[in-house]
DNA sequence: CTGTTAGCGCATTCAG
DNA sequence: CTGAATGCGCTAACAG
């Protein structure tokens, strides 16, 4: 089935021409006459010639080629986060591999390996916390990478990201200013995630006489967030409110309320973190936190683009999050 | 920034070979020696090597690529689907590379002609309409591809996908055995999707004396789904039960009704389509119909694969979905 | 079990 | 503006 593609040397052969001169046209080159161009890019059509991109890379040595390694698809943070890099990424050239860690170290590594492999020339990565083998491995290679989904004033790799610190003790301000002072904490586990570590800490951080707080860890799911919303309709302390450091737990929160014949936001006011698009949509709308994920896809591999064509230096970027008041959040 | 990586050749001087016994190693060939595996494996990694894909690519003239093309990634049935696709290539050293098409037909064959210029050696469409250029490009460079998402029993190209006009029938019927006689269906643009078309088709396929439908169509999320209810509850039938071709416009439904002191499934039973993670988290749990997206992203590059290695022809294949009973349907 | 050699298809000098 | 020659790093015969 596979039929013998034409190469550089048929399209010269059929133009009379010389295989540098159908290079330069393939490759946009001005130096070229307006008619020699035509009979090239006519001869091209007609033998269904496309250049061959590994015989371009190996001369070039440069594959166009970015890698990025994200915990989960599942979850449409991170698949805006894709798009964004995809849709950009496209538009000069230049393609997305991917692969997926399930937040594990190990997993990343080997997926850094095989993507290497494949000739990526920089890499994404979620987070800041890696196996240190991986970062020796990337950097010994002279492999560009940057952090997102984290905000770093320094260190030495870029972060291109939000402050989830800064986000976390926001929220429970937000709640507070609400007039919540006995506030629940769901979470998932820390061990996955650092985004989660730095969430946890920006909420603790604002913990004081006035702002009590309790954590509930669980799996980040709905059916975590279920688990958690029982274990704190449990809890000694009667909660007015819950900040879900995700928006799929909250969902879980829901859902343990209406079994109970609990309703949110009058018996406990919920609020979430991400900005999933059902979040507006569920009853009632869920009060959250709006990651930029897409734009900060965007920005990753723009500037991991810019860096492999002149060099120019990557800078940390920071994403503000605004915090989407809906009716799930109750003024006490 | 970027080192200069060792090439074969310093491996082959550091160790003494010859360039093809390093060659051997690399590519696991049992012909070697013991220690001289151990000799060569330890200066790769002193000398920080790694086969050059592109030298490589260019010789066997195997990029190890395959390629998919999907409307959207912001939805977790396709999500699932490139989890499957990717970890199963994975597994065989193979990569993914992907692009969105927003379900746009000249979208689609613009980004197939960029990820056959990154070398994908085989396609993953969703669907079965496309471009008739794009559809002659991938046949006259002598391409595989197949279709996914749906199931033709016959055809040139191989589709590996469930029966859409099937599962919508199926579906019909269920509600109808459930006692409901006026059934609202709710469901996204058929121009953007053929799913779609087939899944309307089986509904329609279901009507008779006993079973009267009204279709509602308009865009595929939970917004939309939202307005679908609103046209339904005005439309002069008073319809028992809805089947939302889509879970996420399902959960839309799910809105309105709230919003309208309504309740599901005592005022309307609801069906659903994907049981996408969410739907058994919501109030009431969402009956649905469990689409195997992650089995066939593996079965369908399983397919290539082998065919790719030995040439193994590729079989359709068909892909049972079930229904997924849940409290969003109720017994008349 | 190991070495030698010949391209793979292209971009890129350097000439003209 | 165009052509001839070189080599990128590797695998695949073919020898031994």
């Amino acid at each position: 089935m596979t039929k013998k593609l034409g190469s550089i040397r048929d399209v010269a052969k059929e133009t009379g021409l010389s295989i540098a001169t159908i290079s330069r046209v393939m490759n946009g080159a001005t130096n070229v006459s307006p008619e020699t161009r035509e009979k090239v890019l006519l001869a091209s059509k007609k033998l269904n010639y496309l250049p061959n991109p590994a015989a371009r890379t190996l001369t070039t040595k440069k594959t166009k080629i970015i890698a990025a390694i994200i915990p989960t698809i599942e979850h449409s943070v991170y698949a805006k986060f894709i798009a964004g890099m995809e849709q950009t990424l496209a538009k000069r050239g230049y393609s997305l591999v991917f692969a997926i860690s399930n937040s594990d170290e190990e997993q990343e590594k080997d997926a850094a390996e095989k993507l290497l492999g494949m000739g990526a020339e920089a890499f994404v990565l979620s987070g800041g916390r890696h196996d240190p083998e991986l970062i020796e491995l990337l950097t010994r290679r002279g492999v560009q990478f940057v952090f997102t989904s984290i905000w770093a004033p320094d260190g030495d790799v870029p972060t291109i990201g939000y402050d989830n610190f800064a986000l976390a003790r926001g929220a429970i301000h937000h709640l507070h200013r609400m007039g919540h002072q006995d506030i629940a904490v769901v979470h998932g586990p820390e061990v996955l995630s650092d985004r989660t570590t730095w969430r946890k800490r920006g909420a603790k951080s604002a913990e004081s006489a006035e702002i009590r707080l309790a954590f509930f860890e669980e799996e980040l799911s709905v059916g975590g967030g279920k688990l958690a919303a029982y274990s704190m309709l449990k809890h000694k302390t009667k909660f007015t409110a819950a900040l879900c450091l995700s928006d799929v737990m909250a969902l879980g929160v829901y859902t343990a309320h209406s079994e109970n014949n609990l309703v949110v936001p009058d018996d406990l006011s919920v609020m979430g973190f991400d900005n999933l698009d059902w979040s507006v949509h569920i009853s009632p709308p869920l009060t959250t936190i709006d990651l930029p994920a897409r734009k900060m896809g965007e920005s990753a591999v723009t500037s991991l683009m810019d860096y492999l064509e002149d060099g120019t230096p990557i800078e940390r970027k920071f994403f503000d999050a605004k915090i989407i008041e809906r009716a799930s959040v109750k003024k006490l």
